[in-house]
DNA sequence: GTTATCACG
DNA sequence: ACGTACGTGATAACA
């Protein structure tokens, strides 16, 4: 029979280093508890072991503290985010029926003394896992201790049995403490002799076993073999007498507690369901509840009501008539429907507010002659309507020629604005977290749905989701009320849901045989270098590995290595642009990469997505970011190629139809001018004022010269430390930028800081404000948590300084954006013109338009976006026409 | 599934 | 002394 023993102080401490920062939403971090059941579940799986307890040191001082003053008194203070997880961590312990043990006055390490012991005198094998070394004196015939290691948010586990222990060190386990007595540990504060260390102690303990044993042979030990002749090693010894009894003394654990402890009864036993389940979710711990297959807790009576219909449903089904239409179509007149549709839209459930506490849900299916009729009647806009993922829906909604108007709440985007940062926002998950139900699959373990046939079944799936939409707008709601963020979901996010849904319906056409053509040729040139690069390297292999690369680079042709990376050594463009004059093979590896990534993301990648119209129909995200913005994939159509010339081709095949022609709008400098306006800095706003190259500008102010006297270099470090400004600038990576010394980078930002007095203060108060509120917040309250700015870890407070200075720069520029896109899409629409918008690129916006409406739509463009936010200094936009995207940038 | 790299703003 | 710029998504290789 097997007992695994956790030392819980120890392990907790790993996992806390050990994994990447982790909250909640709420903030409570979460990375310990987090880790630490992962570093459980693996010793449970690897040791399969009968019986399980964890141990815990209590904040109370230890006999030894009081009986040596200084012992463990340099050890260093608990952080308070671990601080804050330890009775999370017991909670859940406690939830899982592990035992724990904690006794005032004991250490962790004596109370796992003492049960290994027990163990053994009950005939049980005990494995002690602990990161911690001392641990190791434990180890015998009947107990193993595994040591815990984690590298790189990996936990590996080492198991130390008498023998490894021995071929280690060389001497038997017990020693351990005659070890310490000699050599001391600073960790634990153990003084150990004075001028002993690790080499000398581990060859005396090698020779005499313990410190009596060494003391008893004191004067000639000198004389045996092995010894280091040291001078002066006796007068340590001597002198160190005193010390190395009470070190040993320190270093032994106590294997005495008094601890009512019988190995039988920490059988290892399942968990509770519902305690843990609740810990969990309030955790945020999706992964964990999987994977412990923990389910909710039956639901209390009351609200499941609204989850599975005591409100009246009704099915407009195969005899439907006019009469269940008409009676249809004043439900939905009276109140603010929740809709759900199936994917493929053949079916959908309606869940009418009718302003007391009854509901009234209808559902319908294509075989009901009045399905279409009743899509149409609920799609009119003077119906208002609320749901979830309200753009997807809308989308296609509009592939089926229905109306998108009548749409005022989604609740995706709702969760999104109280908290960006979150992992995820489809519906079960939100209504699970925010209304503590699980939305009925339609195939309940309550019976009720389970004679449903699979169609039924998935409408009353759709119900029990559109009642939930209505169930988390009344739970959101006051929450949105209290965070001031409901301008921005009424006003903004909400009228976007159409914009950006006719901009993926519209697609964006593209030159299908140019972009095959260009792939074909750069397949040839591929070709072509990969041969030159396997002559110059003596052998073949895959460019594309970086492993493979590396070897060939570093190993073979024993070029100068640089930075490092997980894997071994980088080879990524930074370090092989350095490497350039080195080797002929570093550039034509470089073209390699540059031609492979064209060839495989865009001419290949592209050619995939193109849609039989012709177009390429990407999906925006509106809960993407953690700063406002959108982001665009299958495909990304925010990450074309412009910067280098042969990547700008690709934008040569996003065209405009016969007769067309592409507007191209962009706002120049939006972010430093949202700098300029939010800070007020006078300096800043005067450079912009005058309308003038900003880049040039900056180096003119901050060096005090003529704008005209600026040369090249000096602008081209302004633009990259106007670039930094904006990103929370380090001296480091700025002079990694431009190529100086981290001195001089310091003190480029030192005078940037000095002349925009303005701006230093406002990154100040960015971050303290963050700091006090706990959220990032840009112009229009959009808000990111900032869990980070509370870390005691510096890498992460750090970053979190950095965003706190970022994102409300980042986000008050797309907030403007999307108010741009709301407006534009009215004014073209107003206009009466043809145009349509196709794609934003965060500061960018395409419309495609007859050639004749060009320059009406240019204007448009320039008006609406100029004109999106009032800023203390203007901004402006800059468009070009033309026949493809290349043409129109 | 994660990592390295690289495309964009 | 720390380790290094903000925000994304796609691909190929690695594990």
């Amino acid at each position: 029979m097997k007992l695994v023993a956790l030392d819980g102080n120890s392990i907790v401490n790993r996992a806390f280093y050990g994994v990447r920062t982790l909250t909640a939403s709420d903030g409570t971090p979460t990375n310990a508890v987090f880790g630490f059941i992962n570093i459980l579940r693996r010793i449970v799986e690897e040791e399969q072991p009968e019986a399980l307890c964890v141990t815990f040191d209590l904040p109370e001082p230890t006999f030894r503290h009081l009986q040596y003053g200084g012992y463990k008194a340099t050890r260093h203070k608990m952080p308070e985010e671990l601080a804050q997880q330890m009775p999370i961590l017991k909670e859940t312990l406690d939830a899982m029926n592990i035992p724990r043990y904690e006794l005032a006055g004991w250490e962790a390490d004596d109370l796992l003394g003492t049960i290994s012991r027990l163990c053994a005198e009950a005939g049980w094998e005990c494995v002690v896992c602990t990161g911690d070394r001392d641990s190791l004196q434990l180890v015998s015939e009947t107990t193993r201790v595994n040591l815990v290691t984690t590298k790189m948010g990996q936990t590996a586990t080492r198991p130390v049995t008498p023998e490894v222990f021995r071929e280690e060190y060389g001497f038997e386990p017990e020693r351990m403490v005659d070890l310490k007595a000699l050599m001391g540990d600073a960790s634990d504060n153990i003084p150990g002799v004075r001028g002993v260390g690790e080499k000398t102690a581990l060859a005396l303990v090698r020779l005499y076993g313990t410190v009596e044993e060494l003391y008893a042979h004191m004067p000639d030990i000198l004389q045996s073999p092995g010894v280091p002749a040291k001078p002066g090693l006796i007068k340590k010894l001597e002198e160190g007498r005193e010390s190395a009894a009470m070190s040993k003394d320190l270093a032994t654990i106590r294997r005495t507690a008094p601890l009512d402890f019988d190995p039988a009864a920490n059988a290892v036993r399942p968990p509770d369901n519902d305690k843990l389940y609740a810990i969990f979710s309030r955790l945020e711990f999706r992964k964990l509840i999987e994977s412990y297959a923990l389910t909710p807790p039956a639901a209390p009576a009351e609200p499941a009501a609204e989850f599975t219909g005591e409100c009246v449903t009704v099915e407009l089904s195969e005899l439907a008539g006019e009469e269940e239409f008409r009676r249809f179509r004043e439900a939905i007149l009276k109140g603010v429907n929740s809709v759900r549709f199936s994917r493929d839209m053949s079916r959908f459930a309606v869940d009418v507010d009718t302003g007391g506490g009854d509901g009234l849900g209808f559902t319908a299916d294509e075989s009901s002659p009045i399905w279409r009729r009743a899509l149409e009647a609920l799609c009119d806009s003077n119906v208002r309507k609320q749901g979830h993922e309200v753009k997807d829906t809308l989308r296609r909604l509009g592939e089926m020629g229905l109306g998108l108007g009548g749409w005022e709440f989604d609740s995706a985007l709702a969760a999104y604005l109280l908290s960006p940062t979150g992992s995820s926002y489809e519906l079960g998950d939100l209504t699970e977290r925010y209304c503590g139900f699980r939305v009925s699959d339609g195939a309940d373990e309550s019976g009720q749905f389970s004679l449903l046939e699979p169609g039924e079944r998935e409408t009353a799936r759709l119900l029990s989701e559109a009642a939930a939409v209505a169930a988390l707008r009344e739970t959101l709601e006051p929450k949105l009320q209290a965070a001031g963020l409901q301008k921005l979901l009424y006003e903004v996010e909400i009228p976007l849901c159409p914009v950006l849904a006719r901009m993926e319906l519209a697609g964006f056409l593209v030159d299908e045989r140019a972009l095959r053509e260009f792939g074909a040729v750069l397949s040839a040139q591929i070709d072509t270098l990969s041969a030159e690069i396997f002559d110059l390297a003596g052998e073949t292999f895959n460019i594309n590995s970086p492993k493979q690369l590396g070897h060939v680079l570093f190993d073979k042709l024993l070029l100068p290595t640089q930075k490092k990376n997980q894997r071994g050594y980088s080879t990524n463009a930074d370090v092989l642009e350095r490497l350039r004059p080195k080797h002929p093979i570093v550039g034509k590896v470089l073209e390699f990469r540059e031609l492979a990534k064209l060839k495989s993301t865009y001419a290949e990648g592209l050619g995939k997505v193109i849609s039989p119209d012709g177009r390429i129909h990407t999906s925006f995200q509106m809960t993407a970011t953690a700063t406002g913005r959108l982001s665009s994939t299958e495909p990304n159509l925010q990450n074309i190629p412009i910067r280098r010339e042969l990547g700008g081709e690709i934008r040569k095949m996003f065209v405009a139809p016969e007769g067309w022609v592409l507007v191209d709008a962009d706002y120049s400098q939006i972010e430093l001018r949202v700098l300029a306006h939010m800070s007020g800095d006078e300096h800043m706003r005067a450079a912009f004022l005058a309308n003038e190259d900003i880049h040039r500008m900056t180096a003119s102010q901050v060096l005090g010269k003529a704008p005209e006297e600026v040369t090249a270099r000096e602008r081209s470090h302004a633009k990259a430390v106007n670039f930094g400004i904006v990103y929370g600038i380090s001296a480091f990576s700025l002079s990694e930028d431009i190529g100086v010394s981290v001195a001089e980078a310091r003190e480029y930002i030192n005078t940037y800081m000095t002349t925009y007095s303005g701006v230093a203060k406002f990154m100040e108060e960015s971050v303290a404000r963050a700091k006090e509120t706990g959220v990032a917040v840009t112009m229009y309250g959009r808000r990111r948590p900032m869990p980070e700015l509370a870390s005691s870890n510096f890498n992460v407070r750090s970053f979190g300084e950095r965003v706190a200075r970022n994102m409300p720069i980042q986000g008050t520029a797309a907030d403007i954006m999307k108010i741009a896109m709301i407006n534009v899409s009215r004014a073209l629409e107003a206009s009466g013109l043809q145009a349509r918008l196709l794609l934003q690129v965060h500061d960018e916006l395409i419309v495609e338009c007859p050639e004749a409406e060009a320059e009406a739509v240019r204007d448009i463009l320039i008006r609406e976006m100029e004109g999106a936010a009032a800023l203390s200094v203007p901004l402006t936009v800059e468009a070009h026409i033309g026949r493809n995207w290349h043409e129109a940038k």
